[in-house]
DNA sequence: CTACATTTGTACCAGTTGGTACAATATTGC
DNA sequence: GCAATATTGTACCAACTGGTACAAATGTAG
């Protein structure tokens, strides 16, 4: 009933295998580039994951929204100042190493190659970049009841806004890869959480 | 020197190819179904492109310059309102089919995909891209001088807020192709433009 | 009508792709 | 140590990729 043990952790695995779809994107990581990364043979590799490519690919979307959105959840959860934490979270854009720049955001970049691809894993990156707005959301209402944010804006257009500008900066820093720059315009961005 | 003759047009050709690259993204288009959509068989195909399907993605983000682009710098040019001219451009979105919708921005598209596939495109479409801001940073200055727009941000900072704004609707309308939902956040945005 | 320049369709190809089969190997409970 | 169980590395593969070679076809100038 025990067998051999995996020699790997799966987690660890994985990210590194989001590293690598990160960088180049889905179609154009090749398994084999996969595997080198991961440190896997084909046979560990298939064992583990069955639906080969494709489900590794799913699986790092969703342990990418287990490490970081749930983590940003629990920093506004956590916060007194929440409106604080989420313009902080665009500011840190503008610290990012110019490599960073040039990956963009994995949920947008999955949402934008996977359109004609695999509506399926389309869908399943929409659905996190949702949540993210959704969070949004949550903080914006919240900082206009208790007065900290005098913009009456609706607070669900002001949600889809800033995910709009959450997914147009990243293009926009692959274009200007200078965080002195996108700081001026992320500063700009944020004036309308006043 | 005569020889026999083209069956084809060029323009019209790379227009067909132009769409099958925007509906599939570079990689995913095949030669195959790119010379379907053409009507070309691969001896035209590659006397016409020998550089072959690099040459041709390349020539289609060119013509959707001169054939997109262009025609807004003219508009622009010759507007005596050029400032409604750009609103109408952004507004136009919340117009499309929902085709429309799932395809993108053109542009922004290839600027993402080409980002580890092959940079010398990617900043082929960068530069258009930034062309897109130029033009917005000529109406902003023009309006700002002539009291139009009474916002007095800084027209680069502006321009670049708007191509920012442009980019990320292409994932917004992604995720919402719905255009009532779409007129409503384009018009929040553009309330800078006042 | 003929010589010539050019285009077109077809047969072909080497490289790469994601994926499978399976024997060898490593571990645990008894 | 030995059966049971699970993992690992390797050899292999069919499908598809973008691309080439080239003979046949089609036009034009004279």
């Amino acid at each position: 009933m025990t067998g051999r043990p995996k020699t790997f952790d799966e987690h660890e695995v994985i990210d590194r295998a989001q590293r690598v779809f990160w960088r180049r994107g889905y179609s154009a990581a090749s398994t084999e580039e996969l595997l080198a990364a991961m440190g896997l043979g084909k046979g560990s590799f298939y064992l583990a994951f069955p639906g080969g490519k494709r489900e590794l690919f799913a699986k790092t979307v969703q342990q990418f929204h287990r490490d970081n959105l749930r983590q940003l959840e629990q920093l506004v959860a956590t916060s007194a100042q929440p409106l604080e934490v989420l313009k902080d979270y665009f500011r840190r854009i503008a610290t990012a190493a110019p490599e960073a720049h040039e990956r963009g955001c994995y949920l947008g970049n999955t949402v934008m190659e996977m359109a004609s691809l695999d509506p399926q894993l389309q869908q399943a990156a929409g659905l996190l970049l949702k949540k993210l707005e959704a969070l949004f959301f949550t903080v914006i209402r919240q900082a206009q009841a208790t007065g900290q944010l005098t913009n009456p804006t609706a607070a669900g257009l002001l949600a889809r806004h800033l995910l709009t500008l959450w997914n147009g900066l990243s293009i926009t820093r692959r274009l200007y890869p200078d965080n002195a720059q996108l700081r001026e315009l992320i500063d700009l961005q944020l004036a309308v959480l006043a």
